[in-house]
DNA sequence: AAGATATTTGCAATAATGTTGCAAATATTA
DNA sequence: TAATATTTGCAACATTATTGCAAATATCTT
């Protein structure tokens, strides 16, 4: 609960039902979350909208950060320590699970380096991986 | 054009004017495309529904296959050679350019191996990544 | 080559998802 | 506690995706 706090007053922001609700729901999940999940978790309390602005806005500060998929949804996870504002450098490996179809941060795999041809430069990386979970196997 | 025919034959489907286009699309392309890339490019003379039905068959065919983006769009990219339907093993880089916007899959450079903690099994691996590419810098 | 059969397409309706402006409610500041 | 700043919820709208069904088109059979 004091953590909750710290990352708020930390970044700015103002301590509202709705942050402290979906921050909370964030540091009690073990992988990602849709938006849909947020709003199946918190019992519709919240509007549509203040979801989305509360997400944006903590992508925004650097307390979650988005996953890549390949269907159309978009999926958030906590960023670990050092990102900042505006400014993300998770380099770590998301796995997705086919069987249980949760996203997982593997915080401690992170993602080789790769050589580019020339002429391109790298900004983000993302990797992605699909299978079976610890859990399900 | 011959390419185009023996493609949908192989994999048993109906030779329709829409499909021609779509695939012929897909094999002039250098990247991936996006569902609102094909309606562009096919100045709508195929009704929305009737695109994403097609685009929905090439992935199950193993046609193409699509690509992990951390926003909420779809890319499509063509199967290179050894894709059976149902079961994609692509293993390049995708490159997103920041400037234009274009998906490039740089086919000569492969996804290194990861170590997956125990428990966990890898299907398939997406590695995104996004900056500038070789004609926009 | 022409009819019979199977598949695909387009339309219409519906659902799901995301965005914006603005007034009311809530949080922070002094 | 009042003044100010921020956030929320509503309503309306925009975009994107899905489904059923009849008409159109492709394939198969002879």
């Amino acid at each position: 609960m004091d953590q909750l706090l710290d990352i708020l007053k930390k970044n700015q922001l103002s301590i509202t039902d709705g942050r402290k609700k979906i921050l909370e729901l964030f540091l009690n999940s073990p992988g990602a979350l849709a938006h849909a999940d947020i709003e199946k978790n918190t019992d519709a309390s919240f509007d549509r909208v203040t979801v989305y602005r509360t997400l944006q806005t903590f992508v925004e500060k650097g307390i979650i950060h988005n996953i890549p998929t390949t269907d159309n949804s978009i999926l958030y996870a906590l960023c670990k320590d050092n990102c900042e504002a505006g400014h993300h450098h998770d380099n770590h490996v998301h796995f997705i699970c086919d069987v249980c179809d949760k996203t997982i941060c593997l915080d401690n795999v992170s993602i080789p380096e790769v050589k580019l041809p020339k002429g391109f430069k790298q900004n983000q990386i993302d990797l992605v991986i699909s299978g079976i979970c610890n859990e399900c196997k």
